[in-house]
DNA sequence: TATGAAAAAAATTATTG
DNA sequence: CAATAATTTTTTTCATA
């Protein structure tokens, strides 16, 4: 991936809806040929999808959690990890290194939800112990892709 | 937002290309009433942009790290946060409940990155006390916007 | 608010250098 | 591999219900 790669992407993450020629004009290059480009860019995976950021409050999403957990030692990791994948709140799950093993990152309504997202893994005898931190406020949130499942 | 409106963020959260009338045909409207809906979500803010899914390897930030941060006693706070809006390797901060003020979250090429990172958190006197998690792997990555800064 | 049809714009493809 | 030009598709606008 070169620099007018880069470039291109950059300007589609700020504006998926700018056209080719708009796109070929900043980068120098005529707009098939920066369709070209983007269509080779997704074929290699590179661009994974052309999606929508979402504001998490216009969807009801107001509460932001991050969960830790160390899974029990019994716990079927791999259920877990399919388990995460494909649960309707769980934005992200990631193995970390430190005391915990796992790092969950979950939308709410309220934080009322999350005791039932806890007794939900206890359920499913993944749960050990956990951490749960709420957050009060984002300086940056980052972008917010609704989970489809 | 009602139903229909939250279908069409469904539909063009997994493919902002799909034409207006696919979706209408999904949805049950008019192409040129499916553009009005998008373009009243828009313009209400719940729908914030139309971007990209990136993968990051592909853009070699192969390494993602969350960093807990406790704020000097003496920290500018509303500098810390305008600092972390703006920093190329910032992704997400927030402002958490629990022993750490703020959980930030960035990725980098390699861990060896980090060092200097934390390094220009305390040349800032914004470090007080923190705590890496590097990820080993992510069962569900979530998707990746790249900053553009 | 929703529609269908017309108009404008854009994406895609084929052809050529 | 990139560019132009032709073709097709899509988006946008607008008059109307």
């Amino acid at each position: 991936m070169d620099n007018i790669d880069l470039r291109i992407i950059g300007l589609l993450t700020l504006d998926a809806k700018r056209s080719l020629a708009d796109i070929g004009s900043s980068v120098g290059l005529a707009p098939s040929t920066v369709n070209e480009q983007i269509r080779r860019l997704t074929a290699s995976g590179a661009i994974r999808r052309f999606t929508l950021d979402v504001d998490p409050t216009a969807m009801g999403m107001q509460t932001l959690v991050f969960v830790w957990i160390a899974l029990r030692e019994d716990a079927d990791e791999t259920a877990f990890r399919e388990y995460s994948k494909t649960h309707p709140l769980i934005l992200e799950c990631h193995h970390v290194t430190g005391a915990w093993a796992y790092l969950v990152k979950l939308r709410v309504i309220a934080p009322s939800e999350i005791e039932g997202f806890l007794a939900e893994l206890k359920e499913h005898r993944f749960l050990g112990r956990s951490e749960t931190v709420i957050t009060l406020s984002s300086p940056l949130p980052g972008s917010f892709t609704p989970k489809e499942v």
